[in-house]
DNA sequence: CTTCTTATGTGCGATATCGTGCGGAGACTC
DNA sequence: GAGTCTCCGCACGATATCGCACATAAGAAG
């Protein structure tokens, strides 16, 4: 079971490592389950780990508790998170929880940190994720001062799908309203518009995709860019 | 005149540097005069060159031309742009200008890349303000989700603000509406709210600011953050 | 001084979204 | 199988912002 062997892990990120980095880090990886709410971090809260998940979702969170807040980005099996340790910093103003639950590993930064100074192939794609999870965030930024509601949550349920397996996805009008800070009730309206025009079902609980080529076509510019940058910036190098 | 001294130069992370990293970079900046709409650098386009402002603003914007876009970043001698190249991309699918013309100082990649492998402070003080960008563009997603008009527009009046010399800002509310992804005529009259509560002084073709404490009241909890975590990560270093 | 261009001011109906309140329905508990 | 909790549906007036049309004003050009 440990170290993990490199065929069995599913994360791309760890997937697109040479043997010789993973071997390096691989004695490191703690297989950790990662519930549905797992805290990651909290606001200016130290990180000591980095987490790389194999299935789930994790949400990156602007705001404070009671107040205003809003999902500025989301990562699973593609990436990882926090990013920050990556950038020499060792805390940064946001939440990071799991949204959808999954499991994972998870590597003190001193030892990925130790990794990606001997190995600048590691370490640049470590920072190419970095840099394409900040492509996200500002398609985020944009996609909120341009959209309406209904290409925001088009968007919002299309990464979500990227990240999961099969086309249901485990939600309330509720959460979905505290990512995109808007009234649960427009996201009950608004999933029957999509449910109206076939793209989606949505039941108690959860809502299924049901035609994503319609949902990428609703978004217009804002889905789309990131994903394409981030194939070009990590999957490629598979 | 070249290479620039140290002691002549404004450029914050330049003025951060230790002699030894700054003598090997020196001899490689190019002074620059940057016009106002000069272009950094287009979607897709290879970047050749980080610019180091002196003096001026620019501005980080995503988006299409005719179509829809909004700014998802700004910097101005507290910085350089783009950031990409220190992680390892050769582009970004965003354009960058200059808002508010200046001049400064542009290195071609392969020479700041070069230094900052051999300089492991180097490189993380240039990783620590790509963070600092980031969280930038984490803040505007979270504004441009959660804030009113007034807000947005205050929020943008400071961060322009915390870039210039003297209080005064040229623009026109065209421009700050492009920048927003707001109408002109809301640009316009939010103003004149702005101007009723005595925070500034707008008149045609430029914005004064007169009460800095009053605006970041009016922001509420979009400005601040960023601006914090930049002097965490960058200016206590000095 | 006149003309031209760019920037700003204003009005008004249309639309998107919000805040609030409440009712119902599925699921879980005892 | 009654109580309870969570999630969802619906209505409605209030507010923010938009889109469009047009008027005025400041500066530039001649």
């Amino acid at each position: 079971m440990f170290p993990p062997k490199k065929s069995d892990v599913r994360n791309k990120i760890l997937m697109s490592l040479s043997d010789r980095d993973f071997d390096h880090i691989a004695p490191h990886l703690e297989s950790i389950d990662l519930p549905k709410r797992f805290l990651i971090t909290t606001p200016d809260k130290i990180g000591d780990y980095i987490y790389f998940l194999e299935s789930g979702i994790g949400s990156v969170v602007v705001g404070y508790p009671g107040g205003k807040s809003a999902e500025i980005g989301i990562f699973g099996r593609e990436g990882f998170s926090p990013t920050v340790a990556l950038q020499g910093a060792d805390s940064a103003p946001f939440s990071i929880f799991m949204q959808v639950a999954g499991a994972g590993y998870r590597i003190a930064n001193a030892h990925i940190l130790a990794a990606a100074s001997n190995s600048l192939e590691l370490r640049n794609l470590l920072l190419r994720y970095v840099q394409a999870a900040s492509i996200q965030t500002a398609y985020t930024a944009f996609s909120n001062a341009t959209d309406h509601i209904e290409q925001r949550l088009a968007r919002w349920l299309l990464m979500c799908h990227d990240r999961t397996d099969g086309d249901k996805i485990d939600l309330t009008h509720d959460f979905l309203g505290v990512m995109l800070a808007i009234r649960r009730q427009s996201v009950t309206t608004t999933l029957h518009v999509l449910e109206g025009k076939h793209l989606i079902v949505s039941q108690r609980g959860f809502v299924a995709i049901r035609d994503r080529a319609g949902l990428e076509a609703l978004t217009g510019s804002s889905y789309g860019v990131p994903e394409r940058e981030y194939r070009r910036l990590i999957s490629q190098t598979i």
